[in-house]
DNA sequence: AGAGCGATTGCCT
DNA sequence: GGCAATCGCTCTG
């Protein structure tokens, strides 16, 4: 993936685009971490479920910002969720990280994870799922995802064929807008 | 200044 | 299937 498809793509383009790509964590210690893109949703400023919706906060403001960083944002008062910043700089649009399929470093992954995962289906299989298991948390927000520790990897594109589109998970806004894409039939996804 | 609630997860019945 | 955990952002007054 590209950064000038991230900036140049529609958000839910971008969203298919980033499935088979590789997310990869490398932590102080020397640990890689990696996996493969196999669920995401994409967010745009126009829809209400979009944190950019009502203009420009302190909180969001690296989603209206250049292509190609993470935004990460806290809620639910625990867990952290990884976006991927697409569209022209200026406007708020990113692509939501839902599901990871683990590639390398499940072991500490699993660590990671305080040992609730007990498989590797459920290692990274949800939003705040793959965060702790790859130890993301506020400190990438604004990180350029061209760079260690954490960056994007080139991978697979996924056809459109391989491809399954539903509505959003979690969202009450905008609950209707079916940009939720996941690979179809890959076990490692946040909901079968 | 303070109430309300969220792009979730895991445990309990 | 229901609900608690837990905190900071957002909006209202």
């Amino acid at each position: 993936m590209h950064r000038k498809h991230l900036c140049e793509l529609k958000v839910d383009e971008a969203a298919r685009a980033l499935l088979g790509q590789q997310l990869v964590r490398i932590l102080t210690d020397g640990s890689r971490l990696k996996g493969k893109i196999v669920e995401t949703e994409a967010y745009h400023e126009t829809d209400p479920a979009a944190h950019t919706y009502n203009g420009k906060t302190d909180r969001n403001a690296v989603m209206i910002g250049p292509a190609g960083y993470a935004y990460v944002y806290f809620v639910y008062g625990m867990h952290y969720c990884l976006n991927v910043v697409t569209g022209p700089e200026g406007t708020g649009e990113a692509v939501l990280i839902r599901a990871l399929e683990p590639k390398e470093g499940m072991d500490v992954m699993q660590q990671n994870r305080s040992l609730q995962a007990k498989t590797p289906g459920n290692m990274c299989s949800g939003p705040a799922k793959l965060t702790q298991a790859l130890a993301i948390d506020r400190q990438f927000n604004g990180h350029d995802l061209r760079s260690s520790p954490l960056y994007l990897k080139e991978g697979k594109p996924v056809a459109d064929t391989h491809i399954t589109r539903s509505t959003r998970v979690g969202v009450r806004s905008g609950a209707s807008t079916p940009w939720r894409f996941y690979i179809k039939g890959n076990a490692f996804i946040s909901k079968p």
